[in-house]
RNA sequence: GGGGUCGUAGUUCAGUUGGUUAGAACGCCGGCCUGUCACGCCGGAGGUCGCGAGUUCGAGUCUCGUCGGCCCCGCCA
């Protein structure tokens, strides 16, 4: 006989004789009579035992407990009136057994619903078994198709690309991969086939698409591990706007998987015009609290710190909150941490009540200016503004951070509607002081824009890249730009990059090489598929739409990796330990 | 690398100013129960208070160190 989806059970199926094999999802023994709910992927269905119609099954059935594996063989019938289980997706019916087998026996689970993260990445395939995973994962999948055909269908091609390649020192941490053949080299994970999508579109392919997992060796957050799983898309002969519908359109597709409807095409909003309005190149756009800038009217007044950050080149910004007036100086405090851990000194507030606006420190800033400010910042009766006062990007990103989190705590956010933007226009390059070079904003071989060539030798640091971000809700899916496909260009920029001659043979000849030989203009971009599903699955951490994730310290509780590894291993790869691993038992 | 927070029964948690035998719920074990659906009722077992030092007559509680989970900063071209 077939095997039936518990879960599918309904009153088309009444008097149906079924197969099911599944999970005691709870087992209710009311002496002469038992209920079993019966688990499988589908769903769950009640499964009636009656000892005095079935002695021989009660005694199956008798030792049962939570989780063991079952099979039940039966007749679907209908639940009287006064039994129906309305909260039940089969509450209408169950099974009334009259054949059992145990499949498989079960030890207590050493986890319950809510288990703290530990116990539950420990035991990930228990954890897993809970419905919400299943559906996680179940989303996924449907996403990961739906993505493919979506790409195959504007013609283009998934191709995947090498996991051993070689390190290029530039960007993330590499992951290493110790050759046995080659004695005293590595191969590095990817942290993305950038290299390889360009090479491919010399190559002629013209339109590439990858589910593609990348490795980096960078501390986790809740929204990054060491391993995740890209959409990585380059096409030949590209427009920004062409790559921006392209995606607009995967979006379109799939987000409705979530019960989402984005609304196409996405508002663009230039780099510069993010950080400066919202302190952030991902900015959540869901709601206002838009920060304003207070340099010309505050700059000159009696408060000293002010004075003294504008005439070391600072800026003072800040942006209002409605209803805040009543924040209590804790909260103030603690919004003050926020912007500390961000490189500010603190923050000031601006306070509008009975009429008048009161700045937190008495008697330095005169009515004009206080009457500026209020304007400025649209501050009402009872509201309240933050202000920082701080280098232009140490501001934004206090003023960033605290937007969100005010956002949060005064409930300002609608959970139900969601923003996409597109983030342009981002600065090619960016100044590091400790290393006293220029490094690429994105990577080294994004085109910059064609109207700041001409500063590319004058003033690096205000040539804006041919590149883009696609943010949703303040989180960041993906990026990408349009490549330098000029060998010339691409020289010049590793000069720029500080990048010798040599080193840039050494470290990406292939592709200098490659671009010597016909390479089409082309551009793309990769996105990240876990965090598109964590939105769409409405969580808050990427681990829970990753089957086996691991812990912010890169290690996963179920496996134990990494490891140690015995010594003859090492041996075979020519490699010896300078400090001994933590259990390491000498295995020899 | 830095900051925050948590770690007590199989699981989730409570545990007062340091003080007798460390509690609850769920789960587990035994018994009863024919319409339950978080079944109910009666009884029982179960603890290296993450680990290691220290202070103290006495430490789950205080101090230091250490390990682990989570969040954040740095980092993530």
């Amino acid at each position: 006989m077939k095997r039936h989806a518990a879960g599918t059970l309904g009153r088309a199926d009444l008097g149906e004789r079924v197969l099911l094999q599944g999970w005691v999802h709870r087992r209710r023994d009311l002496g002469g009579l038992v209920f079993i709910d019966l688990r499988d992927r589908s769903g769950i269905v009640q499964v009636v035992v009656r000892p005095e119609e079935h002695p021989e099954l009660s005694e199956v059935v008798d030792p049962v407990r939570n989780e063991w594996v079952l099979e039940i063989e039966g007749e679907v019938a209908e639940r009287s009136a006064g039994n129906v289980n309305p909260d039940m997706a089969t509450g209408e019916v169950e099974v009334n057994a009259d054949r059992a087998v145990i499949l498989a026996q079960s030890e207590p689970l050493p986890l319950e619903g809510d288990a703290t993260e530990e116990t539950r990445l420990r035991y990930r395939y228990l954890d897993l078994r809970r419905p919400e995973f299943q559906r996680n994962l179940m989303l996924r999948h449907r996403v990961t198709l739906e993505t493919i055909e979506h790409f195959d269908e504007q013609g283009f091609v998934h191709i995947e690309t090498p996991i051993l390649t070689r390190s290029t020192p530039e960007g993330a941490r590499d992951y290493l991969v110790p050759s046995r053949v080659q004695k005293s080299t590595f191969y590095a994970l990817p942290q993305s086939p950038q290299l390889f999508k360009q090479i491919l579109m010399v190559a002629g392919l013209e339109r590439y698409v990858q589910i593609a997992r990348c490795f980096r060796d960078e501390d986790l957050r809740a929204e990054r591990q060491p391993e995740f799983t890209q959409v990585d898309v380059e096409m030949s002969f590209p427009s920004e706007d062409e790559l921006f519908a392209l995606i607009e359109g995967l979006f379109a597709r799939i987000f409705p998987l979530g019960g989402i409807e984005p609304e196409v095409p996405f508002p663009r909003l230039p780099y510069s015009q993010a950080m400066a309005r919202f302190g952030s190149d991902r900015p959540d756009l869901r709601f206002e609290l838009e920060i304003v800038d207070l340099t010309e009217v505050l700059g000159d007044s009696e408060f000293r710190a002010f004075r003294k950050t504008v005439s070391d080149g600072g800026t003072i910004r800040g942006f209002g909150i409605p209803d805040a007036a009543g924040a209590s100086r804790k909260q103030v405090d603690g919004w003050a941490s926020i912007a500390q851990s961000h490189g500010a000194a603190g923050v000031l507030t601006l306070r509008r009540q009975n009429g008048e606006t009161v700045f937190g420190v008495k008697d330095v800033l005169s009515e004009g200016e206080l009457e500026k400010a209020t304007e400025l910042l649209g501050l009402e009766e009872g509201g309240m503004a933050l202000l920082v006062a701080a280098t232009s990007s140490v501001a934004a990103a206090s003023l960033g951070a605290l937007r969100v989190e005010l956002a949060r705590h005064y409930e300002l956010i609608p959970e139900d509607e969601h923003s996409f933007v597109w983030i342009t226009e981002f600065p090619l390059l960016e100044w590091d002081d400790r290393s006293e070079r220029w490094f690429s904003c994105h990577h080294p071989f994004t085109s910059p824009d064609p109207r700041d060539l001409h500063l590319l030798d004058s003033d690096p640091g205000s040539v804006r890249a041919q590149a883009y971000d696609v943010v949703m809700d303040g989180v960041e899916l993906g990026g990408g730009s349009i490549r330098i496909h000029d060998r010339q260009l691409q020289e010049r920029m590793f000069e720029v990059l500080g990048i010798s001659r040599e080193e840039g043979r050494e470290r990406f000849g292939f592709l200098l090489d490659a671009l010597r030989y016909g390479a089409p203009p082309h551009g793309g971009l990769a996105l990240g598929l876990d965090r598109i599903i964590m939105l769409m699955a409405g969580t808050s951490s990427i681990r829970d739409v990753i089957a086996f994730p691991k812990t912010t310290s890169a290690t996963c509780l179920m496996t134990d990796a990494p490891s140690a590894v015995d010594t003859g291993q090492l041996r075979e790869l020519g490699i010896s330990l300078l400090e001994p691993g933590p259990d390491d038992k000498a295995k020899s």
